[in-house]
Formats: structure tokens, sequence, C-alpha cells
DNA sequence: CTTTTATTCAAGTAATTTATTGAATAGTTG
DNA sequence: CAACTATTCAATAAATTACTTGAATAAAAG
């Protein structure tokens, strides 16, 4: 039994998983997958790719292991296959994060108010809300906030911030987060929300890492 | 500043990460790394490919980040480019083989014996070695032992194993180690010596996940 | 039973990837 | 400086990937 294939044939497996990370769509379909489980075309349209395409990647998704399919009725939705799929995502993100310089320029360009935001760890977060002492915002689309979210946490979409502005306890202070560490719409909410003089931070990451972390998560109301 | 084309950008960064894991001679390249510095005709060697064509692997890598390369006289030896890769590789590994029949498979045909080898953690080996309970068998190359390894082990590469056998204290017991969680070379060393009715088991991972838990490493003597 | 909707399939094209080969470069040694 | 060694570069062929288009299914609704 010449176990000298074994080696190769198991790398061979592992670069199948590998493979289903080397294309950008794919991770952005995985990022909203992270999110909570949606259908082919719901996928498609925020991801802005053509319905067959998005079918082509999700099934490559689906044979590298890392989502799962569920047919109901006339639609099929794609989930996650588990949380170590986050995991996955957060430590590819974090190795490209330190070792590309493109990946610091793109956050330093776009995210510029970064280092200001004073990004608040998930465990601390996690005490704060216990003791009442923070409000949680959700600046994510309704239902991804209906498929999951952090406990007290209230769902305020971006362009309704300013409507809301006034339901806040000006006094209190404020923690908003979203799909994740990269996820544009918390920076652009804590900068909003300082220009009005309100104290305001970010989350460190977004809902996914914090189920994946095993934190509490309340659903739907 | 239409950010719309910043989500797609970054994920088209971290792309790039999942294509430098997207081949299984990369992976492999990776994991001789996860060892210790190479140069390249070292690495072509270990892993059977030309040596141009390692060469180009390794540009690969070193454009995604994951390793670094410094020229030192006529050679060009190359690096992983943090321990973070090595989390990278773990976590790959893990989610590959929860998710994937293929690898189960493989696994199952090629390490048989895997659930009777009752893999020690690393924590609880370490305790052990404080208290002088086990012997500890690294069984990689000499290189490889010479550029790390767990305090107070013992090199011995596989096919010297039978020579050892009697200088090994025949009462107590063996944890042998050796590239990662999958490196045939601890489970066949593990194998043998039970044939010999020694008491003798495997550490759960390889060394460069022992070293990236930032646990005490030995060098050289 | 026809129409509509959501998804998948199949075929085709352009672009990219992998590995091979032989030449080019840079540093070392005799 | 000529010969040698380690690495990279450049050109190529074969295989794979990404996306598009239009047709094929399969379930639901009229």
């Amino acid at each position: 039994m010449s176990s000298g294939h074994f080696k190769q044939d198991l790398f061979a497996q592992f670069a199948r998983v590998g493979k289903a990370l080397s294309n950008g769509n794919r991770l952005e379909l995985l990022e909203f997958l992270a999110q909570g489980e949606h259908s082919v075309d719901a996928l498609a349209k925020v991801s802005g790719l053509s319905v067959a395409n998005t079918s082509q990647h999700l099934q490559q998704l689906r044979q590298s292991g890392l989502v799962l399919s569920r047919k109901e009725g006339l639609k099929v939705h794609y989930r996650l296959s588990g949380e170590d799929v986050v995991e996955l995502m957060s430590v590819l993100r974090r190795v490209a994060e330190r070792h590309l310089a493109d990946v610091q320029q793109l956050v330093q360009s776009y995210l510029t108010v970064k280092d200001e935001l004073e990004p608040v760890p998930r465990d601390e977060l996690l005490e704060r809300v216990r003791d009442d002492l923070v409000t949680v915002l959700d600046v994510r689309p309704p239902e991804e906030y209906a498929a999951g979210h952090v406990p007290g946490a209230i769902n305020v979409p971006l362009d309704e911030l300013e409507a809301h502005l006034e339901q806040l306890d000006p006094g209190q202070e404020i923690v908003a987060y979203c799909r994740g560490p990269h996820c544009i719409l918390a920076f652009e909410a804590v900068a909003r929300l300082r220009e009005k003089g309100i104290a305001a931070h970010r989350l460190e990451d977004g809902f996914p890492e914090w189920k994946a972390a095993g934190l509490p998560v309340d659903m739907a109301g």
C-alpha cells in the first residue's frame, strides 16, 4: 500500500476547500450565507451576479463542503455547513490583512476612521449589554437581523439612522455592528453618530463571528 | 466615493490567499515550510516537483503573502510569513476533514488505527513532559528536528526506530509526533511500538501546531 | 392543463492556471 | 575568467475556470 500517494491525495482534497476560497464572488456569497440561510435568487440579487452564475458558484461551494442546501417548494435554500466555516473565513481575512499590503491600503482608504473608532471586543460588549450600559445597533437589513442578532440589539438600517436618532438615549454609549469586521455599514453608522456628538463605537467583528464564538443569539422579534 | 467597489476589491484580495491554498502541491510546500526555513532545491527534492515548478509555486505563495524569502549566497530560503499561516492551514484541514466525505475516507483507509491511538492533546503532553512521565519521540528527518522540536524530544527517524528500541525505558509511556495531524510517520511509529508491546500514543497534531500555540520549543542540540 | 417562477443544465468563449522546457541571471569556486 | 550551482525567467501546450446564453426541469398558481 504505497502510502506515497496518500499525502498527495489528502492535500488535493484540502485544495478543494482552497479552490472554493479562491474567487472573490464566492467569498462574498459566503459572507452573505454567514448571516443566515438564503435562496439562490436572494443571493444573486445581493451579489449582483446572474442567477445561473450564482447557482454554479453555490454548487461549487457545496461540492467543497462549505455549504449545504435544502429544497422547499420552488426555492433552494443554501446555508453554511457549520460555524467552522465562519472561523475559516475569519482566519483567511486576518492572514490577508496582516500580510498583504494591498489589503492594508484598501482598509486604510475606505475605513479611514478605523483607528479612531476603538472597536469593542466581543466579550466586553457582552458584559456591558448584561449591565445595560450600552445601546447595541444592528445596522444590517431586517431579514438578516430577523435570522439572528445580538441579544438586545435594535435593528436600524443605515438609511433610517437619522429617523431613529431621537429615540436613542443621548447619554448612553452606542455600539454598532453589521456583517463582519470589514463591513462598511457599522463604520458609517459610527461616523454619523459621532458627527452628532453621540458616543459611538464599533463591535470588533460582525454577527457571524459573534455567533461562531458561541455567544448568545436572539431570533426574529 | 462609491464604496460599492470596496467590498469587491477586498474580497478579490482575500481570494488571492484562497488561490494560494487552491493547489495541492502548494499546500504540501506550505507544510514543509511549517517545519522551518527551506531552500528552493530542498523543497523541490522533498516535494518531487521540478526546480522551476517549485520556484514558481513559491513565488505565488510569496505574492499571496503566505511566505517570505531571503537570499543567502546562491540559495534563496523561503519561510512562512507568520504563525497565523499555520493556523490557517489547521482550520482549512479541520473544515475539510469535517465536511468532505472523501477526506474522511482517505484518513480511514490510510490511518486506520486512528481511533485506537488515543491522540494526546498538546497541553496534556506539556504537563507530562514537565513531570518526566513520558518519552517524546520526534520521528521527522534530522534537519527538521534541528530547526525546532518539543523540549526533551528524542529524534528517531522512522527507519531507525528498531535500532533505538533498546535505549527506551520499556516501562515509560511514549508519545510520538511529526509534521502535522495527518503525517503518517507518527501513526506508523506508534503502530510499530505497540506491536512490541510498548505503550505508545500519538501527539494530536505535529510540531508546527505546537509552536504556533506558543508552547516552548527547543532548537538544534 | 397552461403559465409562471426558481433553479439547474449544457454549450461555448475568453481568460487563467499548471507544468514543461530551455535559456538567462547571479553568485561561487577552481 | 571559465565552470558550476541555485534560482528565475520566458515561451508553450494542456487543462481548468468564470461567465454568458438559451434550453430544460420541477414545483406552484391560475
